[in-house]
DNA sequence: TAGATTGTTAATCGATTAACAATC
DNA sequence: TAGATTGTTAATCGATTAACAATC
């Protein structure tokens, strides 16, 4: 995926943390707050989250701090969520099951318009109110519905084909779960969720810290 | 989370795809691999492999470059995959029992031990042959057991809780699937799995995307 | 031996932190 | 006004890349 903005991918992941922990803010009625505060609750020093939001804007008001409901309606907006995005999800299993009952999702403006599958025994049933499509249809409905996003929830062996009928069909980014990476088009927005990576990260720091506390031991 | 070891997070979690992709050349049979070559498939440089590899040893050979069959076998003692992990299961919803029933974690010898929810039509059944539990079992099954690793899939509103129940029993790590930050002592390793950040990452993406082609167009 | 490719040091680049003037 | 806190520049730190001698 290229990019032309100046923004840093270390910048952008940080912001969804911010929106939601000044959703909390917001939630708990508390009207402002100042970049030391903030630091407190999300762990990122108060130098750093000056410099982050200051990427986008001066939101801040000196010797004041900053206004949580405007600063959380400046980071949705910058994060996009004002916006409606179209998505299909491709495979039916628990996961594919998962992000299409998960409601928070469609709150955020993320809207399943269909689920796909190759099992017939699943085609024609509707999962959270949305009717379960043939594979096969794929393409011609992402294109006939003018589709923003494809969730890949399909096995490893299907991915690279199904991450092709959405391209073709015209989404603009993908969201893939299956444990492999895709190769698609430069100007297609892909993120991947391997899941694995991040458990074997869990099993490198065990045993990483059981070498460590050996290692004081003598 | 505390750490000692001079090993940078950037390279931990490059090792996960370095291992990845050097199952995929031994399923392919292929016997040598260079850090160019290697390069060509993960998209990191060749430089950046050998600096990687090196932080743990010199697996390679001038003029050959680096056996799959070793290199893997290697990356896979550093991520610590030669061990067998004790793991539960909280909240057994459609995302709980993705992971259930996805065997390659079970195959790669995180093994779960039991299963846990609070609702009482789930608790008694099997889910892949694995039992469901009353949570309020969980803290003397963690503790009777020795499980090492706890797994969150509950709502946001449940995971404080359980995380800590997890830890009093004493896990020594907890994968956290709820949308939400835990907080427990310094010493447990959290790896938290944010699907909205990854998604809300998309949508920024998007949003940047459509910006500079508009501007582009004047 | 000649060619290839590692291991490792040095150079560069980018991200984070510190500092402080601006200003509410 | 005095105190607080931002916005922003400069300094530091760490990670990535380049280069090349070592050596298979």
């Amino acid at each position: 995926m290229e990019r032309f903005s100046s923004i840093s991918m270390a910048v952008v992941r940080r912001l969804p943390k911010y929106y939601r922990y000044l959703g909390e803010l917001k939630k708990n009625d508390v009207k402002r707050v100042s970049s030391q505060e903030l630091s407190r609750i999300t762990g990122f020093t108060a130098s750093q989250i000056r410099q982050d939001l200051n990427c986008f804007g001066g939101f801040g008001q000196q010797g004041y701090g900053y206004n949580v409901d405007d600063l959380y309606q400046n980071i949705s907006n910058i994060l996009g969520l004002n916006k409606i995005y179209k998505t299909v999800i491709v495979g039916m299993g628990n996961l594919g099951q998962a992000i299409a009952n998960y409601s928070f999702f469609e709150k955020s403006g993320f809207v399943p318009q269909a689920l796909f599958d190759v099992n017939p025994k699943l085609i024609g049933l509707k999962i959270n109110d949305i009717r379960v499509h043939d594979v096969e249809e794929l393409e011609d409905f992402v294109r006939e519905n003018n589709i923003d996003i494809g969730i890949i929830c399909t096995p490893k062996s299907q991915c690279q084909k199904v991450a092709e009928s959405l391209v073709r069909g015209g989404v603009r980014a993908i969201w893939n779960f299956a444990p492999s990476d895709i190769n698609v088009s430069d100007d297609i927005i892909v993120e991947n969720v391997h899941l694995s990576e991040s458990l074997f990260t869990i099993s490198y720091l065990l045993k990483e810290k059981e070498e460590v506390l050996k290692s004081k031991k003598f």
